[in-house]
DNA sequence: GTTGTGTGTTGGAACGGTCCAACGGCCCGC
DNA sequence: GCGGGCCGTTGGACCGTTCCAACACACAAC
């Protein structure tokens, strides 16, 4: 026995893990087996230069111990922690899922698992976060969506590899930046909406870089098309309740109120309404459906981020889909370059979005050309 | 210095944490600050019994090497990680994350950490998340939601203080169970629409434990009023698409099959519908509205869980509340109690739903009595 | 008989913290 | 002047693992 010490009895049932309350050690496992610690680690590696006997002799005493490796002894020596850190924004947003998912399928192929933490749920800012993930030694750091407090990350992309998915701020010298072309999105919006023959068109904006990507993709559209004198822009917050508001802005002119309840003249309204999100796309859906308005026969309606909600029967939004596992997917792979090479330059990466159609898109009347 | 042996320059570089790449320790900022690594720790424990000016230099030196302690080694010694295993089933659930909200709250006020895990996400069983967080010695574990595996579960549960959170099985001698009562939610639901003066009133049931008590309380209230025989079950699946086709089958008459296009007879299809939760409610509304039935004038209609889904202006669901945030609560503070005190018997509580009204209800209509 | 070549196994030094016993001063009381 | 108590500070043991140098031993080559 090693480290000989005073009353060797009392000590060596503590050390053994024998303890009482205190879980089986490495120390423990070699007792009973009959051999050194050293070999029990071996066996845990999975090393070949183990004889059958032995090893035979460690997994039975592992099995009767019910013995499992303590991760945090492991990760001190191994200086790796196999876990990645990922920073959320809102879980409430159901495509953060989507690249979660995506994210995971290739992390936990390489053998990392995820630790998942969200901005919004805990009051803390980005930077505490960070820190505590610091604290934690994680190998890497994704950060999913907007974060409300960026002023510590770049510090920490520094130290330690992050990749940005789900977003285009901020550009960071070390990090990767992962996320769908919303430009290239919002245009294909605007295009599929022009080539039904719609010319008044009109989109709800969001916030942030992402709102204003997809506002110039739709600007850009209807410029391409000489539309840009009919390109209608209202703001939204990304919210059912902004999406509804602008949509009743939209779709009353000023001259005629809403409250007298008259469908508002064809010739002065937008005929298709692109919004920033499915949310505020519902949101609009129900503002048109008050004011009398069919979908699609009177508004067309084209949604982004093709979430669950634009797949519900009885919304069935046209929606932009932003790719988010593919996102996730990509996210993962740049992070695990990232770890293996971390002085590589920081790049970003865009995911081609898809139009998916579905019921909330027609030809505009011919009564209002 | 302590523990000196041969080549004193190298190896002292090494160990003060001056080593290129490694993150500084504990040594690198005591001999920075030029003080020993104990008095360190207890700068770091914020103990009392430092002189003012010792505490400065060390916070000083941490501030100048950016050090962050290493909560591997912490937790070693520690025999406390201070972290929360959370195992989901499902992220893309909405009421999950309310539960894990109410979680949160108080965890965090107790500086415990939650480190999620979805057990859809990953194709692993339940069991080898049990290891994973064994391996992580987490100091509990949370279950929230349905398992697809439970069999390791009742093994680790002996082991390590554990909640199950918004479900009601498995029943484990030493988990306690946190839920709402489903049976009173679903009496609940079903009482309003008979006050409303409903009596055919058919269930859209869901799957496991919860669609079975959920049943119960329909065909309770049901017996109670003694409309035992024109209560209707029909199964769904808790999805939207299974919602759509049991409201289907509920609102079209055998006699009279779908495809003749007309509106089911009054007098023989149900005038309300419960169902077992939000969006198989909105499939049961698309089915409706598909035959030509109106949402409340036609069929009352009342989903269950209050998601965001049912706040929806356009779908606008009455809906039980089935209290996600304060079950996550109450589940924190089971936890927390637990931890202090393992071997405390495993209890059960419910919270009590709450039947939160929309638009989605009104009187069965004069002519269809 | 010595020297090598594996092969299987082992002790001990890390890893980066916490905690405890012990230490040197200093002040106080007798 | 001396013992005792308090205060601020320190070295070293320890937590549970990995890794490396060293070992014992069998067996082949010279």
């Amino acid at each position: 026995m090693e480290r000989s010490n005073g009353r060797p009895d009392e000590q060596a049932d503590a050390r053994t893990g024998a303890a009482a309350g205190r879980p089986p050690t490495i120390r423990g496992v070699a007792e009973r087996a009959g051999v050194s610690k050293s070999l029990v680690s071996l066996v845990l590696q999975g090393s070949p230069r183990v004889s059958d006997t032995k090893r035979q002799a460690v997994l039975h005493a592992i099995e009767e111990l019910g013995y499992r490796p303590n991760a945090a002894a492991r990760s001190l020596v191994a200086r790796r922690t196999h876990t990645v850190g990922v920073l959320l924004n809102d879980m409430r947003n159901p495509w953060f899922v989507e690249v979660l998912d995506g994210l995971n399928s290739l992390l936990q192929a390489h053998g990392l698992r995820m630790l998942m933490a969200d901005g919004r749920l805990d009051r803390r800012a980005g930077q505490d976060f960070a820190r505590t993930f610091q604290e934690l030694r994680v190998d890497g750091l994704v950060v999913v969506g907007t974060l409300p407090d960026t002023d510590g990350l770049a510090e920490v992309a520094a130290r330690l590899p992050t990749v940005i998915a789900g977003n285009h701020e901020p550009r960071l010298p070390h990090a990767d930046l992962v996320a769908n072309d919303d430009e290239r999105g919002a245009r294909l919006a605007t295009e599929h909406l022009i080539g039904l023959g719609h010319r008044r068109i009109a989109h709800i904006a969001g916030q942030g870089l992402v709102g204003e990507l997809r506002r110039r993709g739709f600007e850009a559209a209807m410029h391409a098309h000489g539309l840009a004198e009919s390109a209608v822009v209202t703001s939204g917050d990304g919210t059912e309740e902004g999406g509804y508001r602008a949509a009743v802005r939209l779709l009353t002119p000023p001259s005629a109120p809403a409250r007298t309840g008259a469908r508002p003249p064809a010739a002065q309204r937008p005929t298709a309404v692109f919004a920033f999100n499915d949310i505020s796309g519902v949101g609009a859906l129900s503002a048109a459906q008050e004011l009398g308005l069919r979908i699609p026969a009177d508004l067309s309606l084209v949604g982004y981020d093709n979430t669950y909600l634009a797949r519900i029967r009885h919304l069935w939004l046209n929606s932009v889909n932003n790719a988010s596992h593919e996102v996730g997917r990509r996210a993962a792979r740049c992070l695990l370059d990232r770890m293996e090479r971390p002085d590589t330059p920081a790049g970003q990466q865009l995911v081609a979005p898809e139009l998916e159609i579905r019921g909330s898109t027609a030809a505009p009347r011919p009564d209002c050309p």
